[in-house]
DNA sequence: CAGGTCGGGTGAACACTGTTCACACAGAGT
DNA sequence: ACTCTGTGTGAACAGTGTTCACCCGACCTG
């Protein structure tokens, strides 16, 4: 009945709609399938099974949100660091915004009865998203706008972790100067998570905007020194 | 079979250990009343479906924070508010990373296919829960402590959404004034979501107490005036 | 051209899920 | 003795993920 051959891609592109009409419940094989034009069993040739095709859905929309954030980036001036970051992280939390139950995939409570292969793809690509922030901090250090700290003001494991997350990203800093990346990344997360999952409806109603705006341009202000211009 | 006849207790208590056991998938209908020695259709004489089973379990959970909180508070000095707030935030974490799978229920990225009944017990507690911490930014604005900010400052929408805020839970605050009770909320939950979730793990691994706790502090300092003392 | 191999697809089946239905059984009230 | 009500049961329905034996058509080989 299948006019075309099955590719993965496809197995995503469906999974994903189903995703974004009925949340992570409503990815339910049969129907992938149906919409495929083809019985449940025939997709076991191309997947293990329905994990499977959650970590390449996850994979996917990691990916799409590393590359949103890089078409941002391609829009700024290269000398701006603030403007990059600033425009990466407007990016991502756009893509959230625009795609939540994909965000709430990849970025939200996780499955409790998915767990995700070790070293999967799933890692990797979250190796790659973390990359991206990385080195746009890397550029914000050597522009010496970062406000970096001493590494004897870190307690011994939270500097071993640091140290360790630099290594591993091949980032060439000290912990010290890896420290307001994590913390932008984990706040820039909680931001965009709380706003994304709604939890601030019964505040803001619908549309939060103005105030995590607000608080984005807060989280750069904590992270960067003013620039010269 | 049942020796003693099924209370909603027992309801919630047995979906609660299922939870933790295995996720919100792991709730089955069937599992519970086995557990409680009786048949999957009795619990139709207590409860309308498994939609109803979750509602139950929020608000008690919602509810157990609370108190949680107002535990914590109960061992501070009446005035010493930023200890209080301090002390209720940490027992707001402590409590969220003690009981995971509730925390990710409660304020996790929302189940689609669940639905919180509008105006019901789930959005109830929730007040209740913000209330408590709305309160204790009353003593702060009282005591003095709170960084406020000018009405003026504010973007209209926000304005009259934290004015809104103010008038239903009854905090005698301008907007202003409710603005660092509304980021404290905001980040505080971040920084625990995040926590939670464990998508700190590829940086500090299993335990980023350290990191977390100083996220904290950095809030308050954020929120509250330096004291006296 | 005959024959075998193999990727890709099928229908049936199993053990689950939430939910509904007709039914049964105990105790209280009249 | 009769009914009524609260409580629980077994059977059933329509779903779910997954596995199994089977099958068919295209391809390569002798």
């Amino acid at each position: 009945m299948a006019t075309t051959p099955l590719t993965l891609d496809a197995l995503v592109a469906t999974s994903r709609a189903l995703l974004v009409e009925g949340g992570p419940d409503a990815i339910v094989v049969r129907e992938v399938a149906r919409r495929l034009g083809v019985t449940a069993p025939a997709l076991y040739r191309y997947v293990r099974g329905r994990d499977d095709l959650l970590t390449l859905l996850i994979t996917a929309c990691t990916d799409e949100a590393t590359a949103a954030c890089l078409d941002a980036l391609a829009a700024c001036r290269p000398d701006d660091v603030e403007g990059r970051i600033r425009a990466a992280t407007l990016a991502f939390r756009a893509w959230a915004l625009q795609h939540r139950p994909e965000f709430g995939l990849v970025y939200g409570t996780p499955l409790m009865h998915y767990a995700a292969p070790e070293g999967g793809p799933t890692v990797d690509a979250g190796q790659r998203f973390g990359g991206l922030f990385g080195s746009l901090f890397v550029e914000a250090l050597a522009a010496g706008r970062l406000r970096t700290v001493d590494d004897g003001v870190l307690s011994p494991g939270v500097r071993a972790s640091l140290a360790a997350t630099a290594a591993r990203l091949d980032l060439p800093m000290r912990p010290g100067e890896v420290r307001p990346f994590i913390v932008g990344w984990h706040r820039m997360l909680g931001i965009v998570s709380v706003e994304v999952a709604g939890h601030l409806r019964w505040v803001f109603g619908e549309d939060a905007s103005a105030f995590a705006e607000e608080q984005i341009e807060e989280l750069l202000a904590d992270l960067l020194v003013p620039g010269a211009t």
